[in-house]
DNA sequence: CTTGAATGAGACTTTATAGTCTCGTTCCCT
DNA sequence: AGGGAACGAGACTATAAAGTCTCATTCAAG
């Protein structure tokens, strides 16, 4: 069946590739159990394959947003239930750390930013929801989300906590790192 | 000056592999103003490269700790200056992002080991001066604070925040997400 | 049973890059 | 001025991995 089988390439390389990110597509053919030759009679090149793998978690981030925006109520709840998605889906996200390949694929470029901007918009709406502090930069809560969300993935990729414990305690370090929190009148304003 | 050489060699490696993970020997050299040859003979291969790149990452951190260690009077402020060290030199942290060769040099995995374990305790400590919320995983504390620091660097290098502005998001994001809600009071001992 | 699509195996070519070597030049030191 | 160390340039080899091609095999459908 050649759906299987290119599904089974692409698990396999998103695995093989976020264990070691310059991985050759024999160690990912053999890792798929499928011979090297069948990897290109399912995708043009090594990096048409890189590609189909980012536009998958590309998807997948897509879904998980429009699923946020139809049950959320509030910005700061689809935010939650975006950042913990992305947790729960981590190790489809893991290989991107080092594929500067992708950064000569301007469709993939182009949909990336548009997700960070969308990310970014939901950050101006916590904020004023009065989740976010409105004295931090946008960019450095998108930053620091993206960050929190990969120490996640890697600590649960190397076993260090389960899946659920990640997706919480990722949660909880946003919210108790970023949001205003009524009780707290330290004054900040000195980030230039 | 064979020194100046070696230093413009490891800089420029430095500052490229942050760029490209997979840059060239002859990419750095050009950017280095150096013919290929000469990176040879100051390095036995592009592995001998890589470690002495890592080696130079592991001893700032280690003057770092040793200064935090020497000049803070509680875990907690060691942490932040080890912390806003390892930020302000981020440019020469950045390309071990994508270092998976180095996995197999034992001195730099055992260093970095040492590292972690040390930053461990230092979390240990700043839990009992009551800094650190108690019930959190050391790991995720670990990995969070590895991740903030990630963030910041990448942010410093796209130009998104400047140094000074990324090292006191750095601590203050840290601070409110991790510490207990009694322990607030403390923190805001300004940074240079 | 027959057929055709998908596959595995592996030979083969091509390309990029690591690593070696030589030679002429520059530049510093005495 | 003379001499040696460091360097730049570039030719050369070796190797690993990408990409192409062929052929025999499997397997499901008719």
């Amino acid at each position: 069946m050649a759906l299987a089988t290119r599904e089974r390439i692409l698990e396999a390389a998103g695995a093989t590739l976020s264990r070691n990110p310059n991985a050759s597509l024999d160690q990912i053919a053999v890792e798929a159990r499928v011979g090297r030759a069948t990897v290109f009679r399912h995708f043009e090149s090594r990096a048409g394959l890189l590609k189909a793998l980012a536009s998958r978690a590309i998807d997948e981030t897509d879904r998980a947003t429009r699923l946020a925006a139809a049950d959320a109520r509030t910005a700061t709840d689809a935010l939650r239930l975006i950042t913990q998605a992305v947790v729960g889906a981590g190790e489809s996200f893991r290989f991107l750390d080092s594929a500067a390949e992708l950064y000569d694929e301007p469709e993939i470029v182009e949909a990336y930013q548009r997700q960070m901007s969308e990310l970014a918009d939901l950050v101006g709406a916590a904020k004023r929801e009065g989740f976010i502090r409105p004295d931090l930069p946008t960019a450095w809560v998108v930053a620091s989300i993206d960050g929190l969300i990969w120490a996640a993935c890697r600590a649960v990729g190397d076993g260090e906590l389960g899946v659920v414990q990640a997706q919480d305690l990722v949660w909880e370090t946003i919210a108790s790192g970023l949001s205003a929190e009524g009780a707290r009148e330290d004054r900040h304003a000195d980030q230039a």
